[in-house]
DNA sequence: CTAACATTAAAACGAACGTTTGAACGAAAT
DNA sequence: ATTTCGTTCAAACGTTCGTTTTAATGTTAG
């Protein structure tokens, strides 16, 4: 009991901090001093308990996707034994989809959006290794529903349904990772909840609930979208679009006088 | 017109081959001697003709957000221009939005594939200078296509289409940055266009083409997709959710020997 | 008590990073 | 012919990176 205390404490404690640190400044340039550091460690304790840098951020998501996709498995399960053979809602499939994932945003012993913010921000990150891992971990998952829609859009062609679950966790993916990226540019519309001002931890449950309240009705507006005309081989050429001009700056105006003396201050 | 000549072509070659490798590898994990040496320079010349690393990720950017901010804005221009003082058509406005975008990727010497999915990739990335540059440059286009949304849908609460904005943008580099990433999970639907084996470049136009022509519906369903009832007050509390569990691996299975004598291999 | 073990601690490793320097080059301009 | 200036070059700068090593610590079992 105690001797695994000690180990214990300092793994999950970096394993929070990793957690957070890598969703807000993303892989790479979150340093392993940084990490250790902030987590009261000793430098040496990552690859001790993990073995790499590498191990930590694969350690990082098992123990959140872990729980995720058995719920996920689960959730579909049930949804199929209660239809009984018969073809599920693609609004059923859906909740137990996005809503399994959003549910963990509201709940901080589960990651809450930090780790939302961070599965989001990290499922395009470019790195071998971290598209390897998520294909391995997502592999069953996304193939459970993949079916599952399949059978409940029998009259959708399985290619136009495999863009749209593409198209959609596209858009629950941003909407969670760009909270703050986005809000910014689009004038700051978290806020509006009324005056509410709480912690972090009450602000960010908040913010998972009306997410997801918003974003569910998008997901199925647009997986229910009319199919497009498939006009496919006819290669339309809306505009020429001139060849040569190569980017937009060739001579115009719109150039700053950059390469003078070059803008070291 | 030579002395011109010999500087314009590195600058040039670097910004190509650095706006691919920030594509490839990303922005922290692309180096500054990779970068020059695929371009065939040395590697002073980043910091000779853009002064830094950020400023070159900067310029990279610049060059081809300045066409397509010009185009996006001029687009709805002509279309306001035409519907004189009455509301657009959502459809439209998408079109002209993303259409816009979409057709870059349909054109190599607009930065083709490779710039839009650099695009979906970076605006997703946490770096502080990345985001301020970003929203200095979105923050016109941005708002006039805010507000022509808001005049086109004048029965839909304003938070709520920017919301919706949001999911579009999130849908659009999501499916664009990841069309080699989830891919792979869902099974490599990309080369089932009938049998086309061509150039990489003519394949990329291919794939921008069906990607405008399965997105822009799915985007469109989306937005018009019934409101969400509003039941915010009431605080659904699906079920109670232990809050002593941290995380899954408490103790229970799904727990692979790690830390007995860590894995070194 | 002591041997064995898991964990922490401090220090150093070599490699790679972004950036700077100062000289050299080559085509204009004087 | 010489100066000028934009550009290229090789080399080095100091810093930070992930990882390893070696010793010290404290707990558990015989």
């Amino acid at each position: 009991m105690s001797d695994q205390k000690n180990g214990s404490d300092t793994r999950e404690r970096i394993l929070d901090v990793a957690e957070r640190l890598f969703m807000e400044n993303g892989y790479e340039a979150t340093s392993m001093r940084t990490i250790t550091s902030a987590a009261e460690a000793n430098l040496a304790a990552v690859n001790y308990h993990f073995g790499s840098k590498e191990a930590l951020l694969r350690e990082v998501f098992r123990r959140r996707l872990a729980w995720l996709n058995h719920e996920r498995l689960q959730a579909l399960d049930k949804l199929e034994e209660q239809a009984a053979g018969a073809p599920l809602k693609p609004s059923q499939i859906l909740e137990a989809f996005f809503g399994t994932l959003l549910r963990m945003g509201e709940n901080p012993a589960l990651g809450g959006m930090v780790f939302l913010r961070l599965l989001g921000r990290t499922l395009t990150e470019p790195a071998e290794f971290i598209r390897t891992f998520f294909a391995g971990e997502y592999a069953e998952v996304i193939d459970r529903y993949k079916l599952a829609l399949f059978s409940a859009l029998p009259d959708v062609p399985k290619a136009e349904i495999v863009w749209r679950l593409h198209f959609m966790l596209g858009a629950m993916s941003y909407a969670i990772a760009g909270t703050d990226v986005l809000q910014v540019v689009t004038g700051c519309e978290v806020g509006d909840l009324a005056g509410e001002k709480a912690t972090d931890e009450t602000d960010d449950t908040v913010l998972a609930r009306r997410l997801a309240q918003r974003l569910m009705p998008f997901l199925l507006g647009g997986l229910r979208a009319p199919l497009p005309q498939f006009d496919d081989l006819q290669r339309i050429q809306k505009e020429p679009l001139p060849k040569t001009a190569r980017d937009t700056r060739g001579n115009g105006p719109n150039q700053d006088p950059r390469p003078k003396t070059q803008d070291q201050q």
